[in-house]
RNA sequence: GCGCUCUUAGCUCAGCUGGAUAGAGCAAUGCCCUUCUAAGGCAUAGGCCAAUGGUUCGAAUCCAUUAGGGCGUACCA
């Protein structure tokens, strides 16, 4: 619509220009400040400018009128317009809101360390790769989403380690001393019993083995948190274990050769001369890699893939990462641009107005699957998803257990459902309803269908500018539209029934379509709480 | 110290590449169910957009400085 639009303005006046939702919907659909631009070069008032442009146009099949306000050209749409493109979208459901982008994708995200299930800060990057996933998707990109699995490095013998202190005082009895760091939690117990089974408990106090329960170990935690996305509705297409790249160690280093030099015993990324503050050990004296060693080889595997644009979506508080990589990519022999990096920043969490300090040492970590199990799976998302993701966010625990109508996802899901209730009260059939025209509504109407109307730019300018958080909030503002207009206007019973119905359908496909963007299943009933 | 980032209503947050009177939800107060589910609608109240200066016809938005918060500044991941 808003293309359409663009498009034709670009046209007429030779230069892009911008165009915005008036305040105030009784200025029309579209409005742009063109005059105040053009002021200056034509050395003529603002209002006047608008005036001589707003009368200069025609009737035309877009437009019903083109208005000056004080200086500001207002267009409203046709009635025409409208209607044939909500006839359109109601024809072709399915492809409301696509298009056809076509460059291929990979889009990295949650990547959390195979060593226990997912948290709650994990959760926050999760919800927002996949909404950029399903995004894009709809968008007609070819985008792969991929989780990379960072199973080699100190953290996986940690694992092995935190299972056998497990197993020797919960399942063999002894006492055993508490090294500084391990994990802990109540995974550790199927992962210690399981690991009983397969390899008997001499395992358990032999160090040396520790490696073998860790990496099969890995795997059952990897089980563990894909369940968990699943429960939240979040895939992955393709898994990518950093143990399995380094065969290709050598090869990927002489690729690099000039971006690397031996220092101190030690390998080196000269990433200074990339803009990096310092240059990064990749391999330690005692030949074994760093993390950054396995990005390297991980990122290079990446680029040989052959993608058009890459997404990485970190952790906040890998920013400092970011150089480092870039460097790497670029010694490479790749362009660093067509890498982006996001970042999911940190969730702090207050529990009664209070911190809340979570630690896997402590063992008080609140993990995804809880909050899921607490709220359901539609009210994180929502949640998340409404949420600038750049941003820092604050989440009170007791706040978050709460499931009513201070949580905006209901209000969404009853605005779906309302409609569905309405439908199924009216004698009209279905058929009927789409014959029906939507011409001769009344303006309320009107602005409600416009309104259902935009979410195909909604869609493109969230994922263009990773803002998520654009399509839950416009779907709040649709579901306002609508519970306005259910309060205002009778539907059943009256002249007009079959037409508004229609209308309504066209409110249900772009509310069902936005939801399911956010992987939340559109409602048809709400089941009403029992006092 | 340096780098990145943030500061908008009592709370949690929106505010698009500068544009019309600064927005929503929650919390507060008051109205609206003999009518398609009141998980709804309407209204009131609540703001020096952290501070100062600059750019401009025009700034919450851009720039600089200051204050305060977060993160990073590993041969941990």
């Amino acid at each position: 619509m808003k293309q359409r639009v663009s498009a034709l303005l670009r046209e007429k006046f030779g230069r892009e220009v911008v165009l915005e939702k008036p305040k105030d919907r009784a200025f029309g659909h579209f409005s742009t400040p063109i005059a105040f631009s053009l002021a200056k070069e034509l050395r003529k008032s603002p209002m006047v400018i608008a005036e001589d442009l707003a009368s200069s146009f025609n009737e035309s099949e877009i437009f019903s009128s083109v208005e000056s306000v004080k200086g500001y050209l207002n267009f409203r749409l046709s009635e025409n317009f409208l209607s044939e493109y909500g006839d359109w979208a109601l024809q072709n459901q399915s492809e409301f809101g696509k298009q056809d982008k076509k460059s291929k994708i990979l889009l990295e995200f949650v990547s959390a360390n195979p060593t226990g299930p997912l948290h709650i800060g994990h959760a926050r990057g999760a919800v927002y790769g996949d909404t950029l996933y399903r995004l894009a998707k709809h968008l007609g990109y070819d985008i792969t989403a991929e989780y990379y699995v960072n199973d080699a490095g100190n953290q996986i013998d940690l694992l092995g380690l935190s299972i056998a202190l497990y197993a020797r005082e919960n399942i063999l009895n002894e006492s055993v001393e508490y090294p500084e760091s391990y994990y802990r939690g109540e995974y550790l117990e199927g992962l210690a019993n399981g690991a009983l089974e397969k390899f008997g408990k001499e395992i358990f106090n032999d160090e040396s083995r520790y490696k073998e329960l860790a990496l099969w170990a890995k795997d059952g935690v990897m089980d563990l948190v894909v369940a968990s996305l699943a429960d939240t509705n979040i895939h992955f297409d393709t898994f990518v274990n950093e143990s399995s790249l380094y065969s290709d160690w050598d090869r990927v280093m002489q690729k690099m050769a000039d971006g690397i030099y031996k220092k101190e015993e030690k390998i080196w990324i000269a990433s200074e001369a990339k803009g990096d503050d310092n240059d990064r050990v990749v391999v330690r004296e005692d030949g074994r890699p760093t993390y950054l060693a396995g990005d390297i080889v991980y990122h290079n595997q990446k680029f040989e893939r052959g993608y058009d644009h890459y997404i990485n979506i970190w952790g906040a508080d890998h920013h400092g990462y970011i150089p480092r990589v870039n460097a790497a990519v670029e010694y490479l022999g790749y362009n660093s641009k067509k890498l982006e990096t996001l970042l999911s920043q940190m969730v702090s969490l207050l529990k009664d107005g209070e911190p809340y300090k979570m630690s896997k040492r402590a063992g008080n970590v609140i993990l995804m699957s809880d909050i899921v199990e607490e709220i359901g799976s539609d009210a994180l998302r929502f949640i998340f998803a409404s949420k600038k993701s750049d941003t820092a966010l604050e989440f009170d625990l007791s706040e978050f257990k709460k499931q009513d109508s201070s949580n905006p996802i209901f209000y969404i899901q009853y605005a779906h459902a309302r409609i569905q209730t309405i439908l199924s009260k009216s004698n009209f059939s279905k058929e009927d309803i789409m014959a029906s025209s939507l011409k001769g509504l009344n303006e309320n109407a009107d602005s409600l269908l416009f309104d259902a109307l935009l979410l195909p730019e909604i869609i493109e300018d969230a994922f263009s500018s990773r803002q998520v958080q654009k399509l839950p909030d416009y779907l709040k503002s649709l579901a306002a539209s609508l519970h306005k207009f259910y309060y205002d206007c009778r539907i059943i019973g009256t002249d007009d029934e079959a037409k508004l119905l229609k209308l309504l359908f066209v409110v249900a496909l772009s509310l069902k379509t936005g939801l399911s963007l956010l992987g939340i299943e559109a409602k048809d009933r709400m089941a009403k709480e029992e006092e």
